[in-house]
DNA sequence: GATGTTTAATTGTCTATACATAATAATTTC
DNA sequence: GAAATTATTATGTATAGACAATTAAACATC
């Protein structure tokens, strides 16, 4: 094989000597000019070697100033938030869903926060239960931006979830997701089939495309429901 | 101004024309050399500006197939966990932490098996809460294998956190994350100041470094508590 | 028709060079 | 001495050219 260095051996190469302590956390390493002498390689490869670390949050690069040594790697972990069916039929079950509410009002305060709509717009809102083996699994208040998808007013919801009318008819938007830990309330609890007050995994989103905002969720999961990952 | 694109700009530019819908999921788009040329840039230049779109996951690239856009997007959102202490101090509160219990015990056997130690191995055994300006902010439960990390029976984890004295000085291990939701126990709720069957937000995590298993540990964040990010 | 081989298209990536950009360090000016 | 200016240095990134690696498709062989 030719005596070329690729950019992934650099990269490994530089993070063992980094975890092996050779420039401890918050220290200086040697500049990429000097780095690329030492191995041989153009600088630019070095550049693209070192640009990978810096991804990972193990080292940060500033011009003039150097490359640095991270004091303290926060783990960085990758989640991928499932389509609740696929998270279904992976383990085997059947995916069932319905509607339990779906109606068009004014949009409470902090929905209308959230969607950047003036207050008092009236949106859609929609409750919907996921089912796992006609068993409940998790269980989603949505509200709706009308304006920005119009289309949803005559979607066959009953046949395809609202989650995955709106991932296909709307890709590709960004957004905000948080997790948290809640209370269930009476109506959860009813459609959830446990009882008022138990720990319920949640997941916030709100969603836009551009300018436009699209739709404001909140998801609970049956309890014992657990986000799995690796890091 | 030059009249060059960056990669950023062009990448912007091809993901405009795919969220706008001009190349729909499963389509093969233009070569990159085609690409090039349409934005009269170098070929090097568009290859990076669609890794970044692969990376991402908008697109998947094949040598000899072409560059396809991905089918459903599954949100992938990137979480950061953060170092508590930095955490707490981000939002200008004061970080405090205290040991609540410190002991060498036999693992009991889900902990055992997390940490691939054989049932009844002794372990260290500790119980920290953590304090955002003298209000408890988080409980941790964790073990540790004594084996992996010998040099923490000596550490003064007075002064230094476990979490920190561990991320300092075993970094950059590997691990299992998961996220739920857990109703507090008596000991959790004392701790945080709450009543037990809170609903409380709660992070596991098992890591380990090249085929020797760290330590386990569980985290409960005080009740409100929300892990936050963008997509 | 099934199987193996060659061809060609496409992405992966390194090199060398050039210039842009940012931030520190040194210098000048007041 | 403080503030403003200039110089220097390290990283950021674009470019053109070359070759490697992968694999779909075309072709050849049995």
């Amino acid at each position: 094989m030719n005596p070329h260095h690729t950019h992934q051996s650099l990269s490994l190469a530089i993070r063992n000597r980094i975890t092996a302590g050779e420039w401890p956390p918050g220290t200086v390493m040697p500049s990429e000019t000097d780095l690329a002498q030492e191995y041989q390689c153009a600088r630019a490869t070095m550049n693209r070697a070192l640009q990978v670390l810096a991804d990972s949050g193990l080292i940060e690069r500033k011009r003039r100033a150097g490359t640095r040594v991270m004091p303290l790697p926060s783990s960085l972990a990758k989640i991928e938030i499932p389509i609740i069916r696929h998270e279904i039929e992976k383990r085997g079950a059947a995916f069932g869903h319905s509607i339990l509410m779906r109606e068009t009002a004014p949009a409470p305060e902090k929905v209308a926060r959230q969607l950047h709509l003036r207050k008092g717009t009236r949106a859609l809102h929609l409750k919907t239960l996921y089912q796992s083996d006609q068993e409940p699994f998790a269980y989603e208040d949505r509200w709706v931006n009308i304006q920005a998808v119009p289309a949803i007013s005559t979607a066959p919801l009953d046949e395809v979830s609202p989650n995955e009318w709106l991932v296909r008819d709307v890709p590709y938007s960004s957004g905000y997701v948080s997790f948290s830990a809640s209370a269930a309330g009476s109506e959860e609890a009813a459609a959830l089939g446990t009882r008022p007050g138990a720990a319920l995994f949640t997941v916030s989103r709100t969603t836009w495309l551009a300018n436009r905002f699209i739709t404001t969720v909140t998801l609970s999961y049956r309890p014992g429901y657990q986000l799995q990952t690796k890091l």
